[in-house]
DNA sequence: TGTTATCATCAATAAATTCTTATGATATAA
DNA sequence: TTATATCATAAGAATTTATTGATGATAACA
């Protein structure tokens, strides 16, 4: 392909709008000859005539008429782009690409709404995953920012405590523990435990609860969903440690109950983390900070 | 708006498409400084950051994916304009603006038709008219080529003879006249003739026809167009004379006679003209030869 | 007919830009 | 940890682009 700049095509442009070389050079502010040249070069480029001067005047020939079309278009298209990126600047449009752990599905949808209210022109991407995925999309750099339950080692990303994470024993509606206050740890004793995957943060928490206070339970359950884990304590198959978020429903309906536990809640949190040296968009700063300051 | 530079965007689309300044920078034959400064410098054109470089990975950001959008929109239309231009180069496509002076109107379209089947794409836009506005038209460079039986004098033009044009004298089918042989031009002494008005190219031929001869005829008859000319004949109001271009199907049918008079026809020429210095498009040019060099 | 407006061209030089070479910094991978 | 790949930066060379000032050619205009 020929090899025009953007500079032999706007004083191209202005030359045709102009019918007039002179004109065009004042336009442009450029000395007369400044423009013979560029156009003389141009056509030069293209191989074709563009201008023919009858007289004074000037005319556009059927090349220089097709090639002034083009270049209406190719301004237009600059004209957009130029638009869009200064939508982008601002924060009027843009994209925010977030991945969250499955548990912070209960939480994170309204805290994005809320956002989105605030800036309508703002798309969002919400990933949901296991904290391995969660971590992969955040290495891969397929996400700006990220919402765990416990920041990750190794990797050098920055992470900041936005909320509180509040984990609760739960209990079928008629568990006979549901009426009493102040458990202490120790009634738990030989009590069967349905527990998320090796690995969860939550059962990193659970687990280090429990030998702290020498207590022994039964965890043979192992679910992978918290889903799954509230349908197993719902159908009496045992107690489970969850995040509050999770099972505000099911507590409201009577389902399910949280049990009145000394050293209940454990307090864990919330993280809003990207990687280091990660360039923010506009949008996901925004969202970081929404979060980071919001109450 | 912001002073892009088309280096800068191609520049910008291969690293976006390599995800690489080096890859980039071999496939422009460019050093990997060179694709550096081209980003920075298109970057604070944008004001915005429009690749990271997370570890050796190089990703778009948000800003980067839009202006990729546009940059292949742009290339697509400078793909699209140099197809059409080089289209133009070659005789594939182009328009042709001619004029042509009324009595041209007979046999041009057939010339048309003749060149147009050999270059299927090219357009015609044939203009007919009275000399008059056949010459404004080509002074005001609105047409790259005219069809006159006289070439004009005063404004600088190229003309060719490229045919013959016949003027002969016509009467009504029924003419006494119409039966003879070998007609000198005393015999049309004090005869009526049907002319065209003053200025046409036809009357002065006429006019200098008689005079040299030293016959007398009656002018009082006067039309503005070939047409009416035809039917004041037929219908027995004089005698005419026109180009022999014009009467062919009447004297097919038998309408009009064509009088065998001495010293006729008489031999004038079409001419093609352009401008002197237009500089004729491919299509014009190649018309023009066609009409030179046809049969 | 002379005057004016317009574009083309040239040479010398100035200004801006683009590119290269050389070097540094950093993260990944062996 | 060392080697490698990758991009950033700086200084100077090379290239491109524009200016100035002069000149020429041409056609419109008064």
């Amino acid at each position: 392909m020929f090899h025009l700049t953007f500079r032999q095509l706007s004083v191209f442009e202005s030359v045709a709008r102009n019918s007039s070389f002179s004109r065009a050079a004042e336009e442009m502010h450029l000395t007369q000859p400044a423009v013979s040249m560029q156009i003389k070069q141009l056509e030069e480029n293209v191989g074709l005539p563009l201008f023919e001067q009858m007289g004074k005047k000037i005319f556009l020939t059927e090349a220089g008429k097709e090639l002034y079309h083009y270049s209406k278009m190719i301004a237009q298209q600059l004209a957009e782009a130029s638009l869009v990126l200064s939508e982008l600047k601002g924060l009027e449009r843009g994209k925010l690409n977030i991945s969250v752990v499955s548990t912070a599905n209960y939480f994170a949808p309204q805290l994005l709404a809320q956002f989105c209210s605030q800036h309508p022109e703002i798309n969002v991407s919400l990933n949901v995953g296991n904290r391995e995925s969660v971590l992969k999309q955040l290495h891969d750099n397929e996400v700006d920012l990220a919402i765990l339950g416990r920041p990750p080692e190794g990797i050098d990303v920055e992470a900041h405590i936005f909320m509180e994470n509040r984990l609760v024993i739960i209990a079928a509606g008629g568990h006979p523990l549901a009426a009493e206050r102040h458990i202490p740890a120790s009634r738990f004793q030989n009590e069967t435990f349905i527990m998320r995957e090796q690995g969860s943060g939550t059962r990193l928490a659970t687990e280090k609860f429990f030998s702290s206070h020498n207590v022994l339970v039964k965890t043979g359950m192992e679910m992978s969903t918290n889903e799954a884990v509230k349908q197993a304590v719902q159908a009496g198959m045992g107690l489970g440690i969850l995040s509050m978020d999770t099972v505000l429903l099911e507590v409201e309906t009577g389902r399910l109950k949280i049990l009145d536990v000394e050293d209940f809640p454990i307090i864990r949190h919330w993280y809003i983390v990207h990687r280091q040296n990660k360039r923010l968009s506009g949008v996901a700063e925004a969202f970081k900070t929404f979060l980071l300051t919001k109450k």
